[in-house]
DNA sequence: TCTGGGGTCCTAGGACCC
DNA sequence: TCTGGGGTCCTAGGACCC
């Protein structure tokens, strides 16, 4: 049977999961940062119409902000996560086949029926979603994921399509993309809008009629996929079932500048041990190491940045052969003298677990590979239970770490942790 | 003073092999 | 004097996404 995607989107999530709990706040300009406080990543619709761009840093717009009294929160990620487990949730009570494309998108693949029935479903998943989870949604529909994309764009700007806007009628298709710019198409970015540009590739409809040799040569077989995606040919297709992921990342830049080894080592044994509970919860172990450390990027007195990759005995998801692995590295990249701003660990070669053990002749393999995967799954219950840092190694109690995170402006963790939930007060009649 | 984090895919070029 | 060619694998870097 043919199907048509759809794409659900969350409209300026992490501000509407903020003021899901602070419900005061709606109407009002409302902003998210990064970690450590550094950009603003999220914006209410008010907070846009202030001019403050995505992406900016904050110290830029500081007194903007406090101008029109803007709302500013740190980000929480234990919010946002579970917030968008429930959204996902409510779709795929709806439809079966839902691939989730990011924390805050979804596609959908859904049946050809009139024009009128799916609009008119589509804004029914959009008020089950406002009503059992609070977060408002807009809905795009085409018959490719590009095409599925703009059609969301287009409910999203346009009040009259009250959040869902459907594309698949191919005789509106060209008026709509000739007022979409072309940076605006999916997966045309900074340096592909600059060649098409000065080729007098504007809209994407220029970009649809583009000379298909011409955009292969230039933007490689990826942009060639996305003018056949703007001609209606679909080519990239719903991914139902999560895949096992190529690599596995924690990094993080540190509050304040470190320069003592010690220091490093702390927050190094800290990231690693995240990326394996990482790599445990997804049932995955990995085959290499790669950590790395660098001096900050506007430093202008000096810059040092080397990575290393460490090659593990054999496939694992154990914290402390990571850790050890992680520290090796260490040694031999970390040079005296330099302000590190930020560190950061990433797996790779990443298999199943289990999946093709060899049985390790150096070690008393099987008992201790046994013992340490019990050992491991009491730390995740532990800590999943009472905090990510509840059980910890190598940690000093040193009461300075420069390398934590800045987050000066957190809401609670209002729908993760018992001791954060939101009280609601009863005042006598 | 203050500038995020976590991914994927593609290509070019070098090493190596036969 | 004349000094192949094709395949594979790996890595680094670029571009993009959210």
């Amino acid at each position: 049977m043919k199907k048509v995607f759809a794409l659900v989107d969350c409209n300026n999530f992490y501000a509407s999961c903020e003021r899901l709990f602070r419900p005061e706040l709606n109407g009002k300009p409302v902003v998210v940062l990064s970690n450590n406080d550094g950009c603003i990543v999220a914006r209410s619709n008010e907070a846009k119409a202030l001019g403050i761009p995505m992406g900016a840093p904050l110290f830029k717009f500081k007194d903007l902000i406090a101008r029109h009294k803007a709302h500013v929160f740190s980000s929480n990620y234990a919010l946002y996560g579970d917030l968008s487990h429930r959204v996902m949730d409510v779709l795929r009570q709806m439809e079966p086949e839902v691939e989730v494309y990011s924390i805050d998108e979804a596609f959908i693949s859904l049946p050809v029926t009139k024009v009128w029935d799916r609009v008119k479903y589509a804004a029914e998943m959009r008020e089950r979603v406002r009503k059992h989870v609070g977060i408002p949604v807009s809905i795009g529909i085409a018959t490719t994921k590009t095409l599925a994309k703009i059609a969301n764009r287009v409910a999203k700007k346009h009040a009259q399509f009250k959040g869902v806007f459907d594309l698949v009628d191919t005789s509106q298709i060209d008026q709509v993309l000739e007022k979409i710019e072309v940076n605006d198409v999916w997966g045309i970015g900074r340096r592909s809008t600059e060649k098409l540009n000065s080729r007098g590739i504007l809209t994407a409809l220029d970009l649809k009629r583009a000379d298909s040799t011409w955009i292969r040569k230039q933007l490689t077989v990826v942009g060639a996929r996305t003018v056949m995606e703007l001609n209606g040919i679909s080519c990239i297709s719903l991914e139902n079932a999560p895949a096992c992921p190529k690599s596995i990342m924690t990094s993080r830049s540190f509050g304040h500048p470190v320069t003592d080894i010690e220091d490093l080592r702390e927050a190094v044994i800290t990231f690693v041990s995240i990326a394996a509970a990482k790599l445990r919860k997804q049932a995955v172990e990995a085959a290499a190491l790669n950590l790395f450390i660098s001096t900050g990027p506007f430093d202008e007195q000096s810059q040092y940045s080397n990575n290393q990759t460490m090659t593990l005995h054999q496939p694992t998801s154990s914290t402390p052969e990571l850790i050890s692995a992680a520290l090796l590295g260490l040694k031999s990249l970390y040079r005296p003298g330099y302000r590190y701003r930020k560190a950061g660990v990433m797996l790779t070669g990443i298999v199943q677990q289990g999946y093709s053990r060899q049985l390790d002749l150096f070690s008393s393999a099987q008992q201790e590979v046994k013992e340490d995967k019990e050992l491991m799954t009491a730390l995740d219950r532990i800590n999943s239970k009472w905090g990510r840092s509840t059980i910890q190694y190598g940690m000093t109690t040193a009461e300075e770490k420069p390398w934590l995170m800045q987050q000066t402006r957190k809401s609670p963790a209002y729908t993760t942790n018992w001791q954060e939930l939101p009280m609601v007060k009863a005042t006598a009649l």
